[in-house]
DNA sequence: TATTGTTATACTCTATAACTATA
DNA sequence: TATAGTTATAGAGTATAACAATA
């Protein structure tokens, strides 16, 4: 077995804990003056990301979760003007969910204030080690992904 | 803004979501033959990794969790007979957490498929990326974990 | 009086099932 | 009849408060 990976995945899963316990959201919340919860902040970033209205749909894939989940923190979001429900245009079923000017200013504090936060635990990180850390992890991302779709058609 | 440190949070977070989804603790119970939840599968490889009996408040910080959380899964591991609870001999308020033969090989075998499942979804990658994602992720932990506590000073 | 662990309770995040409106 | 979204309900994981026993 490798003890490397062995390493990898504690450490790994040793952050996931740490961030989990900071709970962040609670700092994004004193920010924008206003509550915000986790799947709150992770609607908003979506969205402000993908640049342009989604579906309710997209937003659950996106986030990879359940559609009811999503649907109550729209709710939720629109509730408090940060985003919008307009009928899409080409099925009447569905909507576009958008960005109120409000909205995409809280996403983009919440962005700002998690990379700021990265950013200063970070800070003595030499050039060479971000690059590697951001290609490392976004290759990752990619096989974790391609391994689990593997696996489903199995 | 560095756009980097975006990018990175942003895989970062994708990573979690994907291995949330994938709910990792269906395989892990089907390969031990009894049913295992997440926090179960956390305090026996929590036991091993320290390789000695533990006390119940240690455990609770190691996995960054309240103590009543792990009582609960204490209690049920040990109803299971996969550990024990001794009590401290220097203190009779504390007890010992010691994993059964049975645990420790539950726990392994925990180790092992995590392992395995990160080693078949990195199938591909080479020596030197293997070495610096295990480099980074560490370095990453304790950075992030300094600059909370340096947080909770201020 | 402080600390270890437990019991009881409640909260957050997320999923599944049943439903509605449209396709 | 299939799909997009919603409503209602349930579950997993974790926290906080109140308490017991020991230090």
């Amino acid at each position: 077995m490798d003890e490397r990976l062995t390493g990898t995945v504690a450490a790994f899963r040793q952050i996931i804990a740490t961030l989990r316990r900071e709970k962040m959201a609670g700092g994004l919340s004193r920010a924008a003056g206003m509550p915000l919860d986790q799947p709150d902040v992770q609607v908003l970033v979506y969205l402000l990301d993908a640049g342009e209205p989604r579906r309710v749909g997209a937003i659950a894939d996106g986030l990879q979760v359940a559609g009811p989940h999503v649907t109550r923190h729209v709710s939720a979001l629109e509730g408090r003007g940060l985003l919008e429900r307009v009928r899409d245009p080409e099925d009447g079923r569905a909507w576009q969910i958008t960005l109120t000017s409000e909205g995409d200013k809280v996403a983009q504090q919440c962005v700002e204030l998690t990379t700021a936060w990265f950013g200063a635990a970070m800070a003595d990180w030499p050039e060479e080690d971000r690059d590697e850390l951001l290609r490392l992890l976004t290759k990752l991302n990619t096989d974790v992904t391609e391994h689990i779709q593997r696996q489903r058609v199995n």
